[in-house]
RNA sequence: GGGCCGUUAGCUCAGUCGGUAGAGCAUUGCACUUUUAAUGCAGUGGUCAUUGGUUCGAAUCCAAUACGGCCCA
């Protein structure tokens, strides 16, 4: 346990009053049973008149966090929080019972209360509970933040996201609209038939894609095991198994640095489909995107960092080397094409060439370098090569490029998706030159996993697959410029 | 990894040229039975991120470190 030595006379002064229930009494009481939610009761009454209001008696029991607290006298306005929003409560020392006033003018703001009592609609209209009687339930030690601006500290909000949560309402906005996000996800693709399963995140071989992993090691076994960086290869041996269309939607791990772009754990979306080619898994993405802009932001464009993005329209569709040709005037199609001239472009750009990267890479670091960022409009990139893409299908006519297409955004990726490589020939030979490259040095480059390969021997049908950053998509939605802002608890620096 | 910026009361923020540490909210006391950032009066509250240096004197100038933010790789 770190103990955090930040007491101070508020949080003294809240500990005796603590006490002081310890000693006349149970002081965590779990007796009290609130009957609604102030939200509901907001809906329901909020826009009835007074006189109907009170004439309907409607006696309500509710909880929640004590957020501001008015005395005047005798009587006093306070406003109380719960998970459905905020209600406004009166209070009366002659309409509660004797003494109770007089403890309540004790309380705190953040203490958690319970109230009983009736709806009414008072001078200035707002619908609130008249109170009979209210009960202290969890005293709270610590000072909430100011009432007005909130918790604003970006650190603070991250490392004390339950203040963040308690304080700021766009904070609660975000999350549940990143809950709400994933609901629709799985419900979009359960309504087409997939199923949802769990494959393993400690993997013997990682594999799926080309990170460092997180070591961990199993005692009894006393063998080494991965922290997944993906779950695709588990996937696609579901579906040699026969489940043809499947998702899973959970965490991956990467070893890498923390930034606005990057959390060592993150969310990711994974669905595999049978008989569908890449083409197919671009449509559904498109009508996925618009989906949850249409029906759960309420409309196909989105605001995001100052500019609007309209996913109402196709979404535009070119090839790794069109746009490479499109957003860099000065290189030519020819230079593109041939090795050393492409790697003279690189150069020039400021990349740096190995003498291991072959023609492929070189056209992805320059695209990567000089593309990426500049795809606002929601843009699928299709054709990678098959040197930057070892697990995805050759292209029928140019083996050089692969069935594969990555879907940007306001210049982010947020998916990756293609046709499978369901040669198992290939897909050993492809193993085989990562292989390779990892022994040259490439921490990154992906193993050989003989047991996925065994699988492919089997037979994988013909199969399209694709993946989806969660919090990049949540971010894109919410207008968060920082991943740390769409992740509840995101990985920080030990507090000093 | 490199550059720039930030860190002052529980929270949100001022702090001039290097000369006794400030405000609002919160909190404490008093008054107040329809307020809503309630109001009025009077108080309390500080390791100025940390360590070291310059100086008669440092929140302020310099250096390092920690944490965070922005930009670049």
């Amino acid at each position: 346990m770190n103990d955090v030595h930040d007491e101070n006379k508020l949080i003294a002064q809240r500990r005796e009053k603590l006490a002081e229930m310890r000693k006349s009494g149970l002081a965590f009481p779990n007796d009290f049973r609130r009957n609604t939610l102030v939200e509901p009761l907001l809906q329901q009454y909020g826009e009835e008149d007074a006189a109907t209001v009170e004439a309907r008696n409607v006696r309500v029991k509710a909880a929640g966090r004590l957020m501001a607290k008015r005395l005047m006298g005798k009587a006093s306005f306070i406003h109380i929080q719960d998970q459905s929003g905020r209600m406004q409560v009166f209070l009366q020392k002659d309409g509660l019972p004797e003494g109770v006033y007089e403890h309540f003018k004790q309380w705190d703001i953040g203490d958690i209360i319970g109230v009983e009592g009736t709806l009414f609609r008072t001078k200035t209209g707002e619908l609130s509970i008249k109170a009979s009687n209210v009960r202290l339930l969890t005293k709270s030690l610590r000072p909430l933040p100011e009432k007005f601006h909130g918790l604003t500290d970006g650190e603070l909000r991250h490392r004390q996201r339950y203040v963040d949560l308690v304080m700021n309402d766009e904070s609660r906005r975000v999350f549940r609209l990143r809950i709400a996000i994933i609901q629709y996800i799985r419900e979009f693709l359960v309504a087409r038939g997939f199923m949802e399963v769990e494959t393993p995140m400690m993997q013997p071989i990682p594999g799926g894609a080309r990170a460092k992993p997180f070591v961990t090691h199993h005692n009894a076994l006393d063998m080494a095991l991965y922290l997944r960086i993906a779950p695709e290869l588990y996937l696609k041996r579901l579906v040699v198994g026969g489940f043809e269309k499947v998702f899973e939607i959970n965490r991956s791990f990467r070893n890498e640095g923390l930034s606005t772009k990057h959390n060592p754990e993150f969310t990711m979306i994974e669905f595999y489909q049978a008989y569908a080619d890449h083409r197919d898994l671009m449509d559904l993405t498109e009508e996925l995107m618009r989906g949850i802009a249409r029906d759960l932001m309420g409309s196909t464009t989105i605001e995001h960092q100052g500019r609007p993005y309209d996913l109402g329209p196709p979404f535009r569709r070119m090839t790794v080397l069109e746009s490479v040709l499109h957003y860099n005037p000065d290189i030519t199609a020819d230079e593109l094409a041939e090795r050393d001239s492409a790697a003279a472009v690189a150069r020039r750009l400021g990349i740096p060439v190995v003498a291991a990267d072959g023609l492929g890479k070189i056209q992805t670091e320059i695209f990567e370098k000089t593309v990426e960022h500049r795809l606002d409009e929601p843009t699928f990139i299709t054709d990678y090569p098959a040197e930057v893409s070892p697990l995805a299908r050759r292209n029928d006519d140019h083996p050089f490029i692969t069935d594969r297409f990555e879907f940007f955004v306001g210049g982010r990726e947020l998916a990756n998706g293609f046709s499978e490589l369901n040669d198992p020939e290939d897909q050993a030979e492809r193993f085989r030159q990562q292989a390779e490259i990892k022994a040259a040095g490439d921490e990154e480059a992906m193993h050989y996993d003989a047991d996925y390969i065994r699988a492919l021997e089997y037979g994988l049908p013909p199969t399209a697959g694709e993946g989806i950053g969660i919090d990049r998509l949540v971010m894109f939605f919410t207008d968060c410029p920082s991943i740390r802002d769409v992740i509840l608890f995101p990985h920080l620096r030990p507090e000093t």
